[in-house]
DNA sequence: TCAGATAAAATCGCGC
DNA sequence: GCGCGATTTTATCTGA
């Protein structure tokens, strides 16, 4: 049911796949961990610069969010590529 | 382990005041449904509606990033009293 | 466009009444989570009273789904006030 | 105080590497949605795939404390160079 | 049936 | 070190 080649290894790759992504991932965590931790050794404090990473990301979401809302209008009134 | 007044008791009233809160969620759920008929019946389009509450809760949120920014700002420089 | 009475006004109160009653469901979820809060301060694992809720809330629907097929039952035989 | 080389622009400086990073995460993690996507047109249920990936992690995991747990036993022993 | 939105659960970082 | 709050991840649900 899995020999080499079958769908058992198919599945194998997808999952060694997805574990090296998720293991990309956990590196880039760290590093923003140690920027926090460089930040921190500076005299800035995280917690603040948590608000502002955050707060930078919410209104940068908001304008995207605006944007697409542009976006949709148009598509109502039938100028499907006024945004394109 | 459950006569009345004992924890099966109290556990009860805490599940039942659960669901009752589930409940009330369901129905303004069901409101909202209502209310984007409603609006589909006057000519409006649901996803337009939707893009518009998106867009007015998300640049609402980035205000309030904003707000909690400059008092975490007041706080660091000992003026904890700044935005009381 | 958007004078008073008009669409744009219609469409604001459409939103406005959204919002409102999104409003009202985020304020019973946190309702929702305090007393799960409650239950914790008294001992209750809420894991445990969220299975219990899941299983009740499951239970109902079963029931309900059964008393559906007895209207259907009552509605084939003609008898569709029989469970009304 | 934010002159060019003060503190607001090093701390510009620090929110924005972690801005980089932090959209680098973002598209690993829109990496790993797809290839989720591929196991799935694939006849690979997303869901199993999760379990999949979960279980290996949590035994690594286990794997990893054991070493962590032999290497303790060893260092209790005055042996700190068995497992490095 | 599928993607996208919503809600729930788990995880992590911070404070006391 | 532990509980609390915030973020991230998983699961559920609705609408196209």
């Amino acid at each position: 049911m899995s020999a080499p080649g079958s769908n058992g290894g198919q599945l194998l790759a997808l999952v060694e796949r997805i574990e090296r992504l998720e293991e990309d991932k956990r590196e880039i965590a760290e590093d923003v961990k140690s920027v926090y931790g460089e930040a921190k050794s500076n005299g800035f404090a995280p917690a603040i610069i948590r608000k502002i990473v955050a707060a930078r990301r919410k209104a940068a979401d908001a304008r995207a969010e605006e944007n697409e809302l542009l976006r949709l209008y148009a598509a109502e009134l039938g100028q499907t590529d006024l945004f394109a």
